[in-house]
DNA sequence: GTCTATAGAACGATAGAC
DNA sequence: GTCTATCGTTCTATAGAC
C-alpha cells in the first residue's frame, strides 16, 4: 500500500502499472491482484487509507485551536509530507476528466470539506466573530483553492513557501472577516 | 489540433492515444505522425499554441483596464470555456511528476506569471496605490492559486461559481491592499 | 502527404498449478 | 496466498508502397 501511494504519487494512475506496485513490494503482478480484485479498487482503498489518516490527524487540531490555527497548520505539516502531497495533487487534476475512477471520490470529498468549512464559517458569524455580511458561501471555496493551488506551483518549484504565502493569505481575509464595518 | 486539444482535455496526456486524435480528423495514425514527429512533440504544440492565443487575449485587457480588473476578465472568460480550463487543469496536474513531458514548460509558465504579477504590484506600490508593506512576493502566488483552485472545484462542480468568489476574493485583497495603515 | 502493415513493447486480467 | 504462463488488448513508432 505504501509502495503504490509512492508509485501513484510519482506517475499519477494511468501512468502506474500493477507491476510496477507489485515489484515494488517483492511480489507478482497477480500476487498483488490477489489482495485487490482490481487497479481500480487498488486505487479506491489507497484514497480511503489516507482520508482516514488525515482526519484523525486534523480533528485534533481543529477541536483544539480555532479554524484558522488548524487551516495553518494543515499547510505547515503538508510543506513536510511531498510525497501526499503530490498523490493528491496527481489523482485530483487526473480525477477532473469524467469517466475518472477517482472522479465521484473528489467530487464528493470537495463538497464534503467545503460544507464543513461553510458551517464552521456561520457559527463563527452567529459567536459575532466573523461580519454578519461576509459572503462565507464565496469564501469558502477560495480557502480551499488556496491550499491547492499553492501545492501545485510548491510542487513545481520547492522554493514557494506555501506556509509563508498561506498565512499571508489568512492574515488578509481574517482582518477582513473580523473587522467591524465596510 | 483542435482534435488534440479536445482529447487532451478529456484524458490528459497519458490518456489519449494518438490513434484517438488521429480518428477524430478522420487520418491515420501515421498520417499524424507526419505533422507532428512524436505525441510529446504534439503536446508541446498544443501548449505553445493555447499560450499564444491566451496572451494575445489578456494583454488588451491588461494594458487598457488595471490589474484587479484584467484578473477578473480572466476567470469570467474562462468561465466559458470549460474545455480549455480542464486542458490545463489536467495536463498541470499530471506534470507535477517529473519527467512528465510538460513538466519544465509549466515550471518556467509559473515562474514568469508570478513575476509579471509581482513587477505589476511593486509598480502600484510605486506608485501609492498598494501599502508599501503588502508582501507582494507572498502574495502574488495566492492569487495564482485563487485561480487555479477555483478551476478544479468548478470542474468537479459546474454549480461553483468561480467568478463570485474570485471576486470576493481580490474585494477582500484589494480592500487590504489598498488601506491606508495596519 | 497519406496510406497499410507491422514491429516491439507494456498493460490488466485470468487460468491453473502448488 | 503466491507463483508461472498466457490471453487479448492497446500503445508508440517505423518501414515502405502509392
Amino acid at each position: 500500500m505504501q509502495a503504490a501511494i509512492r508509485l501513484l504519487a510519482q506517475r499519477g494512475y494511468r501512468g502506474t502499472s500493477l507491476a510496477a506496485v507489485a515489484a515494488e513490494v517483492e511480489m507478482s503482478q497477480p500476487g498483488l491482484l490477489h489482495h485487490f480484485p482490481s487497479k481500480e479498487r487498488l486505487l479506491l482503498a489507497v484514497l480511503e487509507e489516507r482520508d482516514r489518516e488525515d482526519h484523525q490527524r486534523v480533528a485534533g487540531t481543529l477541536a483544539g485551536d480555532g479554524i484558522r490555527p488548524a487551516l495553518e497548520a494543515v499547510v505547515r505539516h503538508n510543506q513536510t509530507a511531498r510525497e501526499l502531497v503530490r498523490l493528491f495533487t496527481v489523482l485530483v487534476g487526473e480525477s477532473v476528466a469524467e469517466g475518472h475512477p477517482a472522479h465521484d471520490y473528489f467530487v464528493d470529498r470537495y463538497q464534503r470539506i467545503r460544507e464543513e468549512l461553510v458551517a464552521k464559517l456561520r457559527r463563527l458569524q452567529a459567536d459575532g466573530e466573523v461580519r454578519e455580511d461576509a459572503d462565507v458561501e464565496a469564501l469558502a471555496p477560495v480557502i480551499l483553492a488556496v491550499m491547492d493551488g499553492l501545492q501545485v506551483q510548491w510542487l513545481l518549484d520547492p522554493r514557494i513557501d506555501m506556509a509563508l504565502s498561506f498565512e499571508a493569505f489568512t492574515a488578509v481575509l481574517w482582518r477582513q472577516l473580523a473587522a467591524p464595518a465596510g
